[in-house]
DNA sequence: ACCCTACCTTCCACCACTGACAGGTTGCCT
DNA sequence: AGGCAACCTGTCAGTGGTGGAAGGTAGGGT
């Protein structure tokens, strides 16, 4: 029960939001940063497993359960649960999002125009495969399952933005790199 | 002349290609990431001022002139030219990306329905705006200035890129709204 | 002459995040 | 019985990024 200012730290709220579903231990919570939430909000074991004693710490989470290999599982408390909701609903500050992509579109301007394009077709080829891959993953997904919750709905919003992202990444790509006139710098 | 392992940092990158246009101080520096990308690389203070003096220190950049009040103006030097185009190059490892919102979605399930609903139309609405300050913003623009160098190009294909997402999060978000079955639980 | 604004830089404490190191246990297969 | 892969948890040094405090200077307007 511990106080102090919380600033914005989603980590700590992603992992609230998934321990709302079903128990789960460190080791399970990597699965699904690794997984579904990898192109989303990235974190690594070090973080995980810091952030889960730090929440459990601050009364927002409680060990429910020991199993072997030490494995911990955790669920949210009526506090942590609280604290959830209250930073869903601050939409107001929302984390500045960086671009390394964007940026490198920005500074093409250092390279020969042979070579930026070829950047341009590298997204281009990127965005393409990422399409693919994500639309077997959504035939791949047995969507009606029972234990998927809310995920049955908010999760396929989720990937039906990252398919569209990666349709307009390969558009625009293809446009971008036509932009480019023909004759090296 | 400081040698050791470069890993990836993008705002050093981020300077070199801005000074790389014209010599600007710090502060004219943060102008650019006060506007032009603000939204593709945000940067504090703190970060210019610090990171230029390790380029400089680095043998990546050269003070060329000194104003008034303290005032130095940075140019990239041949390393630090050298070193944009290894990173421009570079194109394997990306940084990992994060975004808030999507991240927001995912939890979306620890709402009512409609407090859900509501949160969409908060993007949807956003969207709109971003999308209605950045048609502005490009027929604002003077692209045919001289001044502007290859940013003429790849200037606005940023811009390009930045206008059609905001379309897609519009649009996006209205059928997000209504996938979300209207009796609240 | 005065003042105020914009100009311009620097330092620091703190948090988020990374990558690597470290170490122990269970269950299954042969 | 032995071995190995998968399971499972942690710690630590170092870096990137944040927010704010601090402080000084030039120029323009009244």
């Amino acid at each position: 029960m511990v106080e102090g200012r919380v600033l914005r730290m989603s980590l700590r709220h992603a992992l609230i939001g998934l321990l709302r579903e079903s128990p789960a231990s460190g080791y399970d919570l990597m699965h699904v940063f690794n997984s579904s939430l990898a192109k989303v909000w990235p974190a690594t074991k070090s973080q995980v497993y810091t952030e889960l004693a730090k929440l459990a710490d601050a009364g927002l989470l409680v060990v429910t359960a020991e199993g072997p290999r030490g494995r911990k599982e955790y669920a949210p408390t009526e506090a942590g649960l609280a604290e959830l909701r209250r930073w869903m609903l601050d939409a107001g500050n929302e984390a500045p999002t960086r671009s390394e992509s964007l940026l490198r579109v920005f500074m093409l301007g250092a390279l020969t125009r042979d070579q930026a394009r070829d950047y341009l077709h590298l997204i281009q080829r990127r965005s393409a495969e990422d399409l693919a891959a994500m639309t077997a993953f959504g035939e791949h997904v047995d969507w009606d399952r029972e234990d998927m919750g809310d995920l049955r709905i908010y999760g396929r919003m989720v990937l039906e933005f990252a398919t569209r992202l990666a349709e307009l990444s390969r558009d625009w790509s293809e446009w971008a790199a036509q932009q480019i006139p023909p004759t090296d710098s």
